[in-house]
Formats: structure tokens, C-alpha cells, sequence
DNA sequence: TAATCGTGGTA
DNA sequence: TTACCAAGATT
């Protein structure tokens, strides 16, 4: 008997656990199909990887649906506007993976003939694609035994063996041991089954260990506590910036609108003119930073939490009588706001500034 | 290696 | 309310 035997679980009580309790996704075939010969869809297994980076199942849902209605398969997204395409992001963050997205799309397209690459090499090398979801393409879509490792899975295992060394730099050892554990049977279901287990039974909180499969081989359970694991490296505390943010309204109902770089935060998506944001409040949280002179009035302060920072937004407002022809931005509809790239903040501070902009406003 | 990059839900 | 965090990738 091999140490590798004695120190590594079996995956079938995980393989069992799954069949029974596996999430029902839309991007998602039956457990146990890929052994009838009946894989998952690339398109949608990549799309769907895609949007589930840093973000909740709950939250994709409903862009995957609509992206896959509009653009069925790989070249119909290859073939699309991109500013569509950021446009039918919106909302969903971190906009660089819609940017990649489109040119991943354009690669399979052009580059393969239409068809993803079906190992995790080939996968990794195209843009968006990185260690974890060329692995989950592969495993899930083509039936490879790839070692996938996602949040879920950092925390099943770091339980599983009760690994005290913090993340991130725990990580190639976890991923070493979520080799030796993934089967040559089943790889795709091993896979989407330590996710599942991460998300329903070893929760980050108060996990339920009773009903997990590993719960006779889980060193943290046996030795210690498992809600103690992972261990994470301490976090920076998040600085807070200020700015100002400018909705210059006509009397026929227009906003005055631009767009951002296509490099760095929010990048591509559109926007109502700002001031920088600063890490002082002085000037540029006030009318004397507009873009040009009105009679601005003060609509309240927008706050908007994002990943490194927290940002309050001066809102200001503006009647315009006449219309300024402006070579940096153009003047829309308000009532056609929803067909526009507007990240959240800037839909909060459209909707500070005037209230009934969006059917679905908070306010 | 460390910083950058969104948003909404939850306890 | 604050803190955490959810199927990470890129530079």
C-alpha cells in the first residue's frame, strides 16, 4: 500500500454524494452523462465559467440566459459588437472579463476553426482563461482528469488535510493534493461535486459535517474545528476616495453621457462625466469641477463599495436648456438607459440625480 | 509576489 | 452595521 493510498480519500463517497444532491444549473448536463457519451456544451460550460469567476450562481443566471439567447453559439458571439456585448455585462463586474470574453470568442472563431481547444494546454493559452477554468473546461466539457481548483475547492481540502498555511501561498500544495484525489472516471462530476460540497455542506460558516462524505476522512474535523480553515493572510483595509459625478438632463429628456478608457477600472463601459477620484475631499467634489458651466444643483452623496476601495459620489444636477454639442460624449435618452454599458455606480448616481431613470432604482 | 479589478447577498 | 465572500485573471 502506497502513502499516496493511505493519506488520500476515495472520491466515490464523493461521486455517490453527488448523484444524490447535485445543484440543478442551466449550464449543466445530469450527473454521470459524460460516461454515456453525453457531454456538456463547450460554449456554454466556458460561458458560464466565465461569469461564475468572483461571482455568485445566483447572480449569472440570469446573463446567462440572456447571453445565450441572443448569442447562441461561440462564432455568434465572435461575430457580435463588443459594445453590445459590454452593454449585456453591465452590471455583473470586473468588465475585463466581458473584454476577454469577446476576444476568446473571436479566437475559437477564427483561430479553431469555431471549436474550443478540449485540453486544459490549449484551453489556458486563450484570453480570460486562466489555471482554474482551463481546468473546469476541461474536466467538465471534454471529460479530462484536470485538477480544478476553485474557492470551493481551496476550502474542502484545506480541511480535509487541516493545512495551517495561509493562503495564497498554501496553494500549490492544495492543488497537489486535489490531483491525487481527481479520478480518471468522472473528472467533470469530481469537479462540480467539490464545488457543490463547498457550497451547500462545507460552508465557510457553520458547515455541515454530519452530511458530508469526507466527514470520516476530515483531519480538521477529527483534530480541530474546520470553520478554522482555510487560513487566510490578513486583509488591507480599504482607503476611501471622493469625486464628483455630473447628469446634465435637456428639456426633451437627455442625459449627457461618455465613455471610459478601455484600460483599468470600469474600462470601455460608459458613464456620466466625473471628477477624478481623490483621496481628498476638496475641490473635486464640487460644481467647479464640471464639465461645463450650468446651474448645477447638489442631489445627495452616492457610496459605493468596490474591491480595493470605497468610493462617495458628489451627485450633481443640471437643467440644460440648450443642447451643448460635445465632442467627448454624447447626449441619450433617458428612457433607453438600460440598453447602455452603465456599471452600477454610475446607475446609482443616474438615479440619485433623477429618481425615475430606472424601473428598478433603490434610490 | 502583490495590486488591480465589481457587485450583491449574508450573518 | 460591518465584514466577509462568490466557479479568478491579468499585470
Amino acid at each position: 500500500m502506497t502513502i499516496t493510498t493511505l493519506d488520500t480519500p476515495s472520491a466515490k463517497p464523493l461521486l455517490d454524494w453527488y448523484d444524490r444532491h447535485h445543484r440543478d444549473l442551466p449550464w449543466r448536463v445530469a450527473p454521470g452523462m459524460a460516461a454515456r457519451g453525453v457531454k456538456a456544451d463547450p460554449y456554454r460550460v466556458w460561458l458560464s465559467e466565465v461569469m461564475l469567476q468572483q461571482t455568485t450562481v445566483q447572480a449569472v443566471k440570469p446573463y446567462f440566459e440572456r447571453f445565450l439567447q441572443r448569442w447562441p453559439e461561440v462564432t455568434d458571439l465572435a461575430a457580435a459588437e463588443t459594445d453590445a456585448v459590454m452593454a449585456a455585462w453591465a452590471g455583473l463586474g470586473y468588465y475585463a472579463r466581458a473584454r476577454n470574453l469577446k476576444k476568446c470568442a473571436e479566437a475559437v472563431a477564427n483561430e479553431h476553426g469555431g471549436v474550443f481547444p478540449d485540453t486544459e494546454e490549449g484551453l489556458r493559452s486563450l484570453p480570460g482563461i486562466g489555471d482554474y477554468t482551463a481546468a473546469a473546461v476541461a474536466a467538465i466539457a471534454f471529460d479530462r482528469q484536470a485538477a480544478v481548483m476553485d474557492g470551493n475547492v481551496e476550502r474542502v481540502i484545506s480541511r480535509l488535510y487541516a493545512i495551517a498555511t495561509p493562503l495564497p501561498a498554501a496553494k500549490p500544495a492544495m492543488k497537489q493534493k486535489v490531483a491525487l484525489l481527481t479520478p480518471a472516471d468522472r473528472p467533470g462530476d469530481f469537479a462540480q461535486a467539490m464545488m457543490d460540497l463547498g457550497a451547500t455542506i462545507c460552508t465557510p460558516k457553520r458547515p455541515a459535517c454530519s452530511l458530508c462524505p469526507f466527514r470520516g476522512a476530515c483531519k480538521a474535523l477529527k483534530l480541530s474545528d474546520p470553520e478554522l480553515f482555510p487560513v487566510k493572510a490578513a486583509k488591507k483595509e480599504k482607503p476611501v476616495r471622493y469625486g464628483a459625478a455630473f447628469i446634465a438632463v435637456t428639456a426633451d429628456g437627455e442625459i449627457l453621457l461618455r465613455r471610459r478608457v478601455d484600460s483599468g477600472l470600469l474600462g470601455g463601459m460608459t458613464e456620466v462625466p466625473t471628477t477624478a477620484w481623490t483621496a481628498r475631499i476638496d475641490g473635486e467634489t464640487s460644481a467647479a469641477a464640471a464639465p461645463f458651466a450650468a446651474a448645477w444643483q447638489a442631489s445627495g452623496t452616492v457610496i459605493h463599495v468596490f474591491t480595493h476601495f470605497e468610493l462617495r459620489l458628489s451627485i450633481w444636477r443640471a437643467a440644460i436648456a440648450t443642447k451643448i454639442d460635445r465632442n467627448d460624449g454624447w447626449w441619450e435618452p433617458v428612457t433607453n438607459l438600460e440598453a447602455q454599458a452603465l456599471p452600477t455606480i454610475m446607475k446609482k448616481a443616474i438615479a440619485a440625480a433623477i429618481p425615475l431613470a430606472f424601473k428598478t432604482s433603490k434610490g
